[in-house]
Order: structure tokens, then sequence, then C-alpha cells
RNA sequence: GGGCAGGUGGCGGAGUGGACAAUCGCAGCAGACUGUAAAUCUGCCGUCCGUUGGGACUACGUAGGUUCGAAUCCUACCCUGCCCA
């Protein structure tokens, strides 16, 4: 087992660029943990470094300031990614860059797919999404709690452990039934999480004030740079309103507006509502993990952080 | 100066005699999370006490009044917006 670092923390905290410095500083490789720049075209709204595909040593990888970032601006809109196949891509590249004797660095700020790679993932089936629409179809003819006694009769345990208003999770977990013959509670037991890699997780964090001002910026950054353009070259692409792509912060307020339904400053207003909340509920995550080694930015240079960030990385065992 | 509409908790906005500490939305706070996670979902949210059931206090512009009982009815005053002078 090898240590491999992770830099998380909310959005808008900065760990992209201390990631970079880190990065120059020590040659490592980016692997991103960030279910929204995966995409390809969600280049401003997701706030993806702006990097270029290039050559790379004989390969072609998304390069950012020079560095190779992975994970990032490769899939179409059109299509799902997921933890479980977060796991095994992030999994595969960190052997990879292993291999050429190079370290990986982990950045993101998505809790579920850090966690895939500190605690590992249970062997379960991948998501189905024609089952998924056969039972939410069910649920909207029959009521929500048709799904949830469902499940109630399928696998007491879990129903005990979901909300009945919480209709995905609910869902999943029968999902999971239909297409094993067992429940969830089983297959975790009898699939215990695969843990492959040993992470040292460092944490970057700012008061609230700072970050409030900072997403104040960066939404108005966003939106005159392009978000716009971008949302409306998504909509001539053919990409649906409902796909998934568009449940990312602030695009669904951009369509609203384009179509005239809000003025730009609600726009503006409920982007940065909905980015404040979620870097709550990315706090309210992290901060429960112990493992975390905080480093408290505030006021400090990126080159301050970046010394930090090398002292927990010395102070730790390799 | 006259007419009309209105003043409710941090904000927006219901309520128009008792079930009102006051629907709801927003903001705020806390939390859950094993393949949608930038997703999805939960709790709290006048103050104080209690783990809960619950209790005490202060409150619907201000001051009085009617009533067993008022955010709700009456009177006066103050303020805001619109309209006519």
């Amino acid at each position: 087992m090898s240590k491999i670092v992770a830099i998380v923390g909310p959005t808008a905290a900065g760990k992209t660029e201390v990631a970079i410095e880190l990065s120059k500083q020590l040659s490592l490789e980016i692997i991103s943990a960030d279910s929204r720049q995966v995409y390809k075209y969600l280049n401003i709204g997701t706030n993806k470094p702006l990097g270029k595909w290039s050559n790379y040593n004989g390969e072609i990888v998304y390069l950012y300031k020079g560095i190779p970032y992975h994970l990032v601006d490769f899939l179409e809109p059109d299509q799902q990614y997921d933890a479980g196949k977060f796991f095994n891509d992030s999994t595969w590249l960190i052997k990879k860059i292993s291999n050429k004797g190079v370290k990986p660095l982990i950045v993101g700020g998505t809790g579920l797919y850090i966690k895939t790679l500190t605690d590992g993932i249970s062997l379960l089936p991948a998501r189905d999404q024609k089952l998924r629409e056969h039972l939410m179809n069910l649920a909207s003819s029959y009521g929500k709690d048709y799904l949830f006694n469902m499940l109630k009769q399928l696998d007491p345990v879990r129903a005990s452990q979901v909300h009945p208003n919480n209709i995905h999770r609910i869902i999943r977990s029968i999902e999971i039934i239909l297409k094993t013959g067992k429940t969830f509670t089983e297959l975790i037991k009898q699939h215990p999480p695969i843990k492959n890699f040993d992470i040292l997780l460092i944490g970057l964090y700012l008061n609230k004030q700072q970050l409030v001002q900072r997403v104040h910026l960066r939404t108005k950054w966003m939106l005159q740079n392009g978000m716009l353009e971008e949302t409306q070259e998504l909509i001539s692409k053919g990409v649906s309103e409902k796909s998934p792509v568009f449940s990312s912060i602030g695009y669904n307020w951009v369509i609203k507006f384009l179509k005239n339904e809000i003025s730009f400053e609600t726009m503006e207003n409920m982007i940065i509502k909905d980015t404040l909340a979620y870097i709550k509920r990315q706090i309210t995550w992290f901060k429960k993990d112990n493992r975390i080694n905080w480093i408290n930015c505030d006021g400090l240079t990126l080159k301050q952080i970046t010394r930090n960030v090398l002292n927990i990385i010395n102070s730790n065992p390799q």
C-alpha cells in the first residue's frame, strides 16, 4: 500500500490552485474527484480548470497549467457517471500513474467519490436506468408510499434506514433486490467495501464570510464569462433540460433566465444561494471525518497554504 | 388637504373574534448519506425551562376601548404606498 494524498474541502476554498502548486513542486499528476467536471462542455458553470487535451509523453491527457488533470472533461452530457465508475476509474488511474513512478494527487469536493477511495465501496449492481424509470412510474401512479412499502416488505432493515420521502434511495434499494435477488443489507455484509489505498486526507477551509464573498465573485464571473452561452450551446446540441448535467448548480436558473422567466438578478442570486447550500452540505459531510488534516486558509497566500500541505505530508509516514 | 390600500416573526407573505407563538416560502442553524452525491432527504427555527409529553413569558405599527376571550371588532394617533387636489 502506498500513501496517496487527497485534497478535499468545500467548493470555492481554492483546492485546484493548491493542487497545481503542489503538483509542480512534487511532479504529481492530479486525479479529480468531482462529479460535474467529468463532463465535456460544462466548463464555466462547473468551474472546471480550463486546460487542454494535449500530447504528454506520448499520451493524450488533459493538461491544466502543464499538469495532467485526470477524470475531467471526458464524458458526453447524455452519459451517466457515478460513484462506482469513479471508484473503478480512479483506482485504475492511481495504479497506472504509480506504475510510471509518478505519484497521483486526488483533488475534489465530491465527498462520496472521495469516500470510495478512503473507505472503499461494496460490490453492488450498477444502476439500471430502465428499471428505475419503471419504479419511478409506479411511484407517480401509486404514490411514493407504494415504493416505500414495497421496500419494507423486501428489506425491512434497509427500509428502517431510508426515509420514506427519499425516493432515490428507496428506488436504489429496490433496484438492488430486483437485480440480485438479495437485499442491500445482505449484499453489504457479503461484500464489505474494498479498500485499495491508504489515503492521507488534507482539507482546506475558509471562514464562512470569505466563502460567501468568493461565491459572489465567482458567480458574477461565471455569468460574465460564458455560462449563458455554454448553456445555450448545450440546449442547441439537443441536451434535454431534464438531463442530469442540468442538475448541476446554476444551469437550471440560467435556462429560466434565457427563457425570460426570471431576471438576471434573480438568476444570479439563486445561483449564489444554491452554491452556498451545497457548500454547507459539503462541510457537513467532511467535518465528521476526523481523519482529515484541516488547514485554515484564511488570509494565507497560495505559497503558504502549499507549504502547510507539504508539512502535513512530510510529518506523515509515507 | 381629500380618497383608497396597507402596517404580522430576519425578509416575503397567509390569517380577519377562541383550535395562533401564528399556514407557507426564503434566509439561518443542525443532520443523514454504499453507483443521480453540484443529487436526494431529515430536524430545529419568538425567548426561557424540559430528552419527550409539556410548561412559563413576550408578541401581529402605537395608545386606549368592546369582549369570558382580539393579530382579528371599535376609536384616536403615527407611519408607508397609490390616486385626486
